[in-house]
DNA sequence: GTAAATTAGTGATAAAAGCCACAAATTATC
DNA sequence: GATAATTTGTGGCTTTTATCACTAATTTAC
């Protein structure tokens, strides 16, 4: 029923920069959880992220009130509310597509499992590379040219993009054949997807570059 | 004398969100270059990047005027001047922290060296991780206790923390006690650090729950 | 049991960000 | 060489985002 009710928010009238500011909240709260508390509040989560307490509360306010008044939020309540409106109260299945260094470290990663996520295939078109099994997990790098069949047998609908920049658009393109709804593009260059497809950007220089604006002229 | 033009407008007025961009504008246009192209304009570059070409203006007019009416702007003037914008007319010494999967796919990037970056150290605290050399580079893992000394020989000022959650903040506070100025954090978690240190965030996850808001409820 | 303190949710206001549209400069066309 | 077509840089406007500050509910202190 409260999934419901949750489920009944539809994205088109949330204004993305708050959704964006959600999964922050939903970590700080497992956070929380982890360390034994049962209670927060929108003063101290704020304190906590840099963020003001009046935003946490008007971000929340879009789904409902989670809080009482007096005391803050149950933060295992509240973790559970982000989890659904976040739709990860279950596990999605991914595709990694590129094995090489970065492909294969994401494949590693032991941090998807317990946050929504589910590294259910990799893939890289390099015939040297094809038929490798991962260590420790139960993948087996398939070939490109079994995307299609594989994301559809595994109800795939999100790739993690870790080919070379030169590669990626070409690939995007078979990720878009294959109706992969969601990219997270790891290559440092735009793609271009059909308005369906949601993508973000994960570029470490793109970071770099933003602090050093800021870290001023004189190099050591 | 361009350089110290530039170099003239101090960060404290032009806002973040700006800054933010500005990486994306320098990347496209390296792209450009590397496509041969010589002139662009805000209205191409924009519908490249799916921004409008106003604000496209708008940004770069914050540091002066480069472009030319009817014509646009010249592909590598204004990639030369974004890079001394950006501060990366030059290369800047990282460290890795945390030789993992993740700190030794990123030690291993060749993608910093073009973009104003160099990976000047790795640091572990593993005693059979240290002293281990990582192919391809003449980089030998350092054990934590040398942190403070190869930062300082080697003019270090921005690190990579690519360690556990449950150990980004101590070693933050390493980090900081180095006097390292700015942090690329992969680990999940808020770190803590003063208010003279910059911090960006790289968790996947955040990425991907973020679309998965979208991708709506019926999982396949 | 009462008073003081805490905190959520929210309407109103303030601040920030983005866009429009135009003048001025330049280039292309014929 | 005149006219049409481009394109920048920007003032002003609109939209979006963030904050303020208040009410109502609850808890804590004594």
């Amino acid at each position: 029923m409260v999934v419901q009710k949750v489920a009944s928010h539809m994205p088109t009238d949330i204004p993305d920069i708050v959704i964006g500011r959600l999964p922050i909240y939903l970590r700080a709260l497992t956070q929380l959880l982890n360390a034994g508390r049962t209670v927060t509040s929108s003063r101290e989560l704020g304190e906590y992220l840099g963020i003001s307490s009046a935003q946490i509360r008007k971000d929340l306010s879009h789904f409902g009130g989670f809080g009482k008044q007096g005391t803050g939020y149950d933060v295992a309540v509240l973790r559970d509310k982000l989890q659904q409106i976040l739709h990860v109260d279950r596990q999605w299945p991914m595709a990694i597509v590129g094995a090489g260094d970065l492909g294969r470290a994401l494949a590693h990663y032991r941090g998807f499992e317990s946050r929504g996520f589910r590294v259910a295939a990799v893939f890289d078109n390099d015939e040297r590379k094809v038929g490798q099994s991962l260590a420790d997990t139960e993948l087996v790098i398939e070939p490109m040219r079994r995307f299609k069949e594989v994301v559809q047998a595994n109800g795939i609908e999100i790739a993690m993009l870790a080919v070379p920049a030169e590669h990626a658009q070409s690939v995007t393109d078979q990720l878009v054949d294959a109706c992969i709804r969601a990219i997270l593009n790891y290559a440092p260059i735009n793609i271009i997807v059909p308005s369906n497809v949601y993508v973000q950007y994960i570029d470490p220089v793109i970071e770099l570059q933003h602090m050093t604006f800021y870290l001023g002229h004189q190099p050591k």
